[in-house]
DNA sequence: TACTGTGAACCTATTCACAGCA
DNA sequence: TGCTGTGAATAGGTTCACAGTA
């Protein structure tokens, strides 16, 4: 299996949702292009890195084509399932405690963590809660490998610095700063804020 | 003034935050290559399309290097508010009412949607809250320009046409759908499963 | 006929290497 | 001396154009 373009990869991320979407047997590039604006020929080259060949004159094979980037990315559902934890249990954090959130995706949430000892009581959830000390020793125990940062920004840095050390494998930054790890360490920004100026730059093309 | 080149708008989005993090008065492109991942040279030539000149051998003016970003990619905080509405107050939602979130950015909340009549009487803000029935007129009246969406999966689709036919300027989608729209508008994936999958795949490098 | 898959051309982004400046 | 700023070289990503195939 060879190395897939980061761009490419971050494409067919989304390309294996949306033909989970589709209530069809085929699909064209064309109409692939359509859906999510990507030029007819890079969503090809895009499929052929692939090479899965299950494409002809009337279009891929949905199901076909979706199983193969879910198991050339190794995002696979079902298989097993990805442990991951909350970290901050906030009005944002305990939005996230809803496992329908993660229903149909291979992720699993089975901690979450507060310094605020009320909460990890109070709260009511399907996997257990933790004081914020027991952090290290629970995610090494569980075998966590994908925390959710949702503390106040001003506590952001030194959680996911105490992340990090524990090598956890990634970061969705719920948090409106923005993290500087020793470790390479990858990190999805996405707080409302950060998601926000994003689409404001965007408009600056030109 | 010149088109600047995507990937570097992005991540100077990130460094005029960044910037805004730190204490000192310089700063050199090696400690922001320390704190970013990001190779010296590519910091200097991002930094160099600023046409600004703030750098010398003792390194860059952070105040001054900030001000000049914002400027430059129309992200200036206090100038003017930037007018935003959350679509949907389930859990998620109702979590970013939370108006501390967005302190000391230039985005604005200034109204709420839900289909559910009893949410938006019951839920307490210190902006309105709005049927879903209104969510065309009140986006056009209000002058608003950016949608936080956040209803369940079933209905982002329907609802994302329908904010795209406003001709808002951008959506972040904190739902698990792949929203398709005719009208190019920028989207932000920035629900969890999105994000952690992300983070899944880019495991998967080589 | 209507599509895919792909070599070749093109364009964009990053790094190298060093002149120039405080 | 220790940095920035940038031309030139390289690497990475996208489109073109068309042969090949069901």
């Amino acid at each position: 299996m060879k190395e897939i373009p980061e761009r490419t990869r971050s494409r067919l991320v989304t390309l294996a949702r949306l033909l989970g979407q589709i209530k069809e047997e085929r699909v064209t590039s064309a109409k692939i292009s359509l859906l999510t604006g990507w030029s007819e020929s890079l969503i090809r080259r895009d499929i052929s890195v692939l090479e899965v060949n299950c494409g002809s004159s009337n279009g891929y094979r949905i199901e076909e084509l979706r199983k193969a980037i879910c198991k050339n990315l190794g995002i696979e559902c079902g298989q097993k399932e990805i442990k991951c934890c909350i970290v901050g249990l906030g009005r944002l954090g305990a939005a996230l405690l809803e496992n329908s959130i993660f229903e149909g995706s291979p992720f699993k949430i089975i901690a979450g963590f507060d310094s605020n000892v009320n909460r990890t009581e109070v709260l009511r959830s399907s996997f257990p809660l933790h004081p914020a000390s027991m952090l290290e020793s629970v995610i090494q125990k569980e075998g966590i490998e994908y925390a959710i940062l949702a503390v106040p920004d001003t506590a952001a840095q030194d959680m996911a610095a105490r992340l990090a050390k524990t090598g956890i494998k990634g970061i969705a930054n719920y948090t409106g700063a923005v993290l500087t790890l020793q470790e390479e360490i990858p990190v999805q920004n996405v707080s409302p804020v950060t998601a926000l100026t994003n689409l404001l730059a965007e408009q600056r093309k030109n």
